[in-house]
DNA sequence: GCATTGTGCTAGTACAAATAGAACAATAGG
DNA sequence: CCTATTGTTCTATTTGTACTAGCACAATGC
């Protein structure tokens, strides 16, 4: 589990996180079952705080893409596979935005757009 | 030009009445040499500030979509070409988001992280 | 010249992020 | 059963940023 953050970055550090757990379960890294680190754990490791880490956790639990429980940890469950499939499709599509010099603030707000219609 | 914006919506004025924009830009309804209604105006139509209209139009300006002069207003460049083409492949990521159950914050934090690496 | 249109500066308000400390509850394991 | 582990809840503070807005200014077009 390679979990990295930048906390140069203007992206908040819970959704750096997050981002990170999500690109583990993206390449295939990540299977149903597996345990998470210990948000305490994570905290430390990362030098941030123990609640931005549980955070970040709980925005995951929120996705259906882990279980949380007391004592257990935090546990991928069976949702993993979708994300592997679209780390299938997410390149090509932003292959594409790259190409003709689309942006990432533009090219998230027309997916923001088209999903909200 | 059908322009909306939803005051009642925790999305910033200025980034829906850039989307409404590019949106009609995605449909094909605009064309390069096409002159936006002035800021001014549509601040006044849609009820909102002056700056906020303009800051939605400068927003397209570093996109790139638009020409912005003063005196002359808001003219579409050929860069709109672009628009159109991502037009129809967002929807085929956004169908499959929605098909497996992966939510709007999610998918673009997904993009995000795919576009910056 | 004069109206139109975008630009710059300034500022108030509100919201979100991150940190911190403390107490609590469920789970796992010896 | 007991204990350590791990997430949950609550309150609070600090800090930075986003959004909106008002006013004066500058360039363009007719």
């Amino acid at each position: 589990m390679l979990l990295r953050i930048d906390p140069a970055s203007s992206v908040p550090l819970f959704e750096q996180l997050a981002a990170s757990v999500r690109a583990e379960a993206s390449r295939g890294n990540l299977r149903e079952g597996d345990r998470l680190p210990a948000a305490r754990e994570v905290a430390v490791s990362l030098d941030i705080n123990v609640h931005t880490a549980l955070r970040a956790y709980q925005l995951l639990r929120d996705e259906g893409l882990v279980d949380l429980r007391r004592g257990r940890g935090a546990v991928v469950t069976d949702r993993v596979a979708h994300y592997s499939e679209l780390g299938e499709a997410i390149p090509r599509l932003v292959a594409s935005a790259k190409e003709v010099g689309v942006g990432v603030q533009t090219l998230t707000a027309m997916i923001r757009q088209e999903y909200g219609s």
